[in-house]
DNA sequence: TAGATTGTTAATCGATTAACAATC
DNA sequence: TAGATTGTTAATCGATTAACAATC
């Protein structure tokens, strides 16, 4: 049931709090503070209270947090306690970089296959996994219960691929491309507009310098 | 002077209206209400108005926007007319990737080196520019005035390297390691947390399907 | 029991949307 | 001039922070 939305920005600091929580584990500590935690991370301690509590109760009044079980739970709320099948449609030097990212694995991230338009790429290994032509992928992404697709395509192929993913059931699109996928309700779409972010670097560097314009005589 | 402070959400949205203004460009569209862009980007006519009238008023009454106008004040409001030599740092699959994209180079971001801590790299071209070792990093850096360093290293060695970055007088860096950079107020970071937005993508995929449990009988 | 800290309600702050007068 | 559309003020909505009663 669960009827009440939650927005967007708590959704974007949970892997940050997992992140987190995460040393504090290896780091061998058993239990934490909102207070704490909230000067370990620079956020308010008011703010992890409210976005946890979006997911039920984890803490204890006069203890705080356990820090595994939270761990844990913020985990499940992830869904990294899950596999997920996925596959790189585009062997491009981003394709290959993220194929041998070896963390994804370690939280239930599995690549399963690589595919690309360009024929010359056929049958070539990455990381030990054959890259593969359109033509094989229906089969493939049925046999092998595909949920995500890592779209590293360039922009004018990239739409097209995107449709022909979704008519062979892709549920989630981690999109690299710069574009803006046009996808129905039951297809999740996760940008990475890599240029997006560069330019508010950019643009951070060049308020900086104007403010900044009398220091320089 | 300009004392009024913009908001990060405004920003974050500029290279977004850059990207649709350029393609528009591309299309020879002239003009463009803010009513007709609106439907094309799915954002209201009103945060359209709002947003580019913190910078200055582009349109005319009745008119709309110049295409053209608007896409190079917003190119110039991002620091795209200016260039900005970088450096990548990690020489790794995603370094190496990143040093690939030539699309960097046509909005002014240009890359001069390519550093690792790694001896066994030193020397091996990635898009004919020699792999350095951080030694030749302070000479390299003044002699070529270097200002956005990319930081691609893995997490326990990002860390320190960001400190030598900051020692040397960088001025931004676009960090890619999965750590929250502690950096004095006049150097820039923007964050690049792929995992982070996976896991975003992740918890996304487990919601719908919780949501839609009963279809599935 | 006393102290600590949560969970949660209320207050504040900021961002988005609506409305409309100004003006091309 | 009439119509269109901006720039900008006001209203609404949502997210963050503060406060505190509940409770371990």
């Amino acid at each position: 049931m669960e009827a009440k939305q939650i927005s967007k920005a708590v959704i974007k600091r949970l892997p940050r709090y997992y992140r987190y929580l995460g040393e504090l584990l290896e780091d061998n500590v058993e239990r934490i503070s909102s207070n704490d935690l909230s000067k370990k991370m620079r956020v308010t301690a008011s703010q992890i209270r409210q976005d946890l509590n979006n997911f039920g109760g984890f803490g204890q009044q006069g203890y705080g947090y356990n820090v595994k079980y939270l761990y844990t739970e913020i985990g499940k709320i992830l869904g990294l306690d899950i596999v997920h099948p996925m596959i790189i449609v585009g062997a491009g030097n981003l394709g290959q970089a993220l194929a041998n990212y070896v963390e994804f694995e370690k939280r239930g991230f599995k690549l399963a296959g690589i595919f690309d338009v360009n024929p010359v790429l056929e049958g070539i290994a990455v990381r030990g996994i054959e890259i593969q032509m359109i033509s094989d992928l229906p089969f493939f992404m049925k046999e092998n219960n595909i949920e995500i697709a890592i779209l590293t395509l360039p922009k004018n192929k990239a739409r097209d691929m995107a449709e022909i993913l979704i008519e062979n059931g892709i549920k989630a699109i981690w999109n690299f491309a710069h574009i803006d996928l046009d996808t129905p309700d039951d297809v999740i779409v996760e940008n990475v507009h890599l240029s997006e972010s560069l330019m508010t670097l950019s643009y951070n560097l060049s308020q900086y310098r104007q403010e900044h314009i009398d220091d320089e005589k």
